[in-house]
DNA sequence: GTATTATATCAATATCTGTTGATATACTTT
DNA sequence: AAAGTATATCAACAGATATTGATATAATAC
């Protein structure tokens, strides 16, 4: 039986994993508009969940979790909370995941 | 308001559809193996799923979601069915995404 | 033909994840 | 202090998706 590497090396394993659980966070229609619109520089929640057609609580909840997994960094400005790609570490990720595919 | 190309414009919105749809399907940790697999050349269903720790219904599942997306082709030969990388299907899917995100 | 092997399918279940509505927090303005 | 605005949190529900066990199909070997 020969060995594959992502089935029986161990770091490449939990690298994989790591890869998934981005992948998970990312296969999501509203989360994938959220990292689009935030392509263009940081936005307050309140002009991005209009664009959404979702509405503000659960828009909060998307952005939670981006946050969660380091894809987007997020400062209070008054009343307001603006969010911003983490774009080092998108790019990173995406980079992982061409190392497993490409 | 602004417009945003991901939100408003129908023809990016349905590739960005179309790229979630990709995203779904490679976000789960076996079918994520399978891909990796199959990168060393085709192979049958009975050399993949020892390698998974998964049962043989359940690979061959995975090996059909993976096939009703175009990431793998197969062919039979005796009893046996061989798959392997749609790989063209595969990098356009990758470029598409980077095009997202990038 | 029967037995064996490789693969696929199906229904039932379990688990996960998005969504909703209500409410809480936190800041600003008056 | 009270009212209003922006954001976050929570429990409950709904829908999707992975898993399991049993079984079906299809090719080969005897």
């Amino acid at each position: 039986m020969p060995k594959i590497k992502c089935c029986s090396n161990k770091k490449i394993s939990n690298e994989l994993k790591k890869t998934v659980d981005f992948l998970k966070i990312i296969s999501e229609e509203n989360r994938m508009r959220i990292l689009c619109i935030l392509k263009s520089g940081p936005k307050c929640v309140c002009e991005i969940w209009p664009n959404l057609d979702l509405s503000q609580n659960l828009t909060s909840h998307h952005l939670s979790v981006l946050k969660e997994l380091g894809l987007v960094k997020s400062k209070k400005q008054g009343l307001k909370v603006f969010y911003e790609l983490n774009d080092k570490n998108l790019q990173k990720q995406l980079i992982n995941l061409d190392l497993f595919l490409k």
